[in-house]
DNA sequence: CCCGCTCAGGAACAAAAATCACAGAGGCAA
DNA sequence: TTGCCTCTGTGATTTTTGTTCCTGAGCGGG
């Protein structure tokens, strides 16, 4: 429908691939945007063409957490499994920075499984890699302590875009760790003595990875 | 090979029952055995066939945090990916009471996807499954303080065997939940003040679910 | 420039969980 | 019975995290 990039997607055959750019649609989304929300019902998959999306579990007391990040190339394999079982969704999906996606109505996704063996492919690295994302999240909360979840937060954020500072406020990176701002403060503020961090407002600034320094 | 009763999986094309029966080879284990380890590769995938698995997530440094149970007619959606991937298994599964499986070797998994429908469904479902159950680990490490995440974990433990005693002792449930043995003792002795369960030397004893009393 | 707002910093205290240290209970086997 | 081993109970202490409350910095709009 609209002249969509799809073909960086090299391992896609051509014939999948004019598939795509016919069928789907294209959205851009602006940083902080929605794309999903608990409760949601989902008509279509998005495959990520730029920018990356944030993966949030949420409770019924609106606390939340983060699980993992989606970017380019990937696929949202909740929105796979809700999709297919005609569930609602209960995950909560937004933009982490400005973002594209095409958007791949849910008839396709079986078609698509039996003519394209790429297609089959593509479906079961999602599963796979958001496998090992939701295990590294559990990782995460069952096995660190909050000073080190927000700095492999931090990193893992940095290195998302390439960049050395990362525009989050105290209280989302609360959110994300599903802890309290005032717990995120004081333990930045330890990090900043570490020499790890630098703090400004609405920004903090990687100063150090394992012993080198962040450049850019 | 065995007389395997897969008969039971109604859902599976009586074709396909034939082809499990044939090439899988039948596998039973005693409470506590071991399936697999971080570490190991895989080469068959389990389906369970009566009994059931606990899904482990171990770190580096010996402490393991519970995933998941997997029970009769569930599969491992772990051994799914590592299978096909060729990666080792980054789980631990170890038999929570007496166990049978069928092992099938992994090369049958890409052609029954092709020529059973079931087959595909089925595999579909393992990934579904899994994804929520993973969900509901995370809900629990990032929501529920420690007291009520033991209370869950021996309803489930109780669920799974249809029975009010919970065979294990502290420093297992401290193994499940990642905790140390004297705070599993310990909010055990509140959860007993409470009435809802009775101690007693490797068994614990489930009195009250939401205000009823468990029978049997 | 002042007002109002969000964001960050921090003190003081409370609660939850982890750690250490030890004692006793129960069961098994010599 | 005695000794040994595992499992359980508990007190004391520390660490980590959560909560409450308040202060001030930074920034944009009138």
């Amino acid at each position: 429908m609209q002249p969509v990039t799809t073909s960086q997607f090299t391992e896609f055959e051509p014939r999948l691939i004019e598939e795509i750019e016919k069928s789907g649609i294209l959205k851009k989304m602006g940083a902080g945007e929605e794309l999903m929300r608990p409760g949601m019902y989902v008509r279509s998959i998005p495959i990520i063409l730029s920018g990356s999306l944030k993966i949030m579990r949420q409770d019924d007391g609106g606390n939340e957490t983060f699980l993992y990040f989606l970017t380019k190339g990937d696929t949202c394999a909740m929105s796979l499994t809700c999709c297919s079982a005609n569930r609602p969704s209960t995950v909560r999906a937004v933009a982490e920075e400005p973002t594209e996606l095409i958007m791949v109505p849910v008839e396709k996704l079986d078609q698509w499984m039996t003519m394209y063996p790429s297609w089959k492919i593509f479906v079961f690295q999602a599963y796979q890699r958001r496998f090992d994302d939701m295990l590294e999240a559990v990782d995460s909360l069952a096995f660190r302590r909050m000073d080190e979840r927000i700095w492999r937060l931090l990193k893992k954020k940095a290195a998302l875009q390439e960049k050395r500072f990362v525009y989050s406020t105290h209280q989302e990176l609360a959110d994300e760790l599903s802890t309290s701002r005032e717990v995120v403060t004081r333990l930045l503020k330890k990090l900043e003595g570490m020499g790890k961090i630098k703090t400004h407002r609405n920004r903090i600034e990687i100063i150090e990875v394992r012993g080198e320094t962040v450049r850019k």
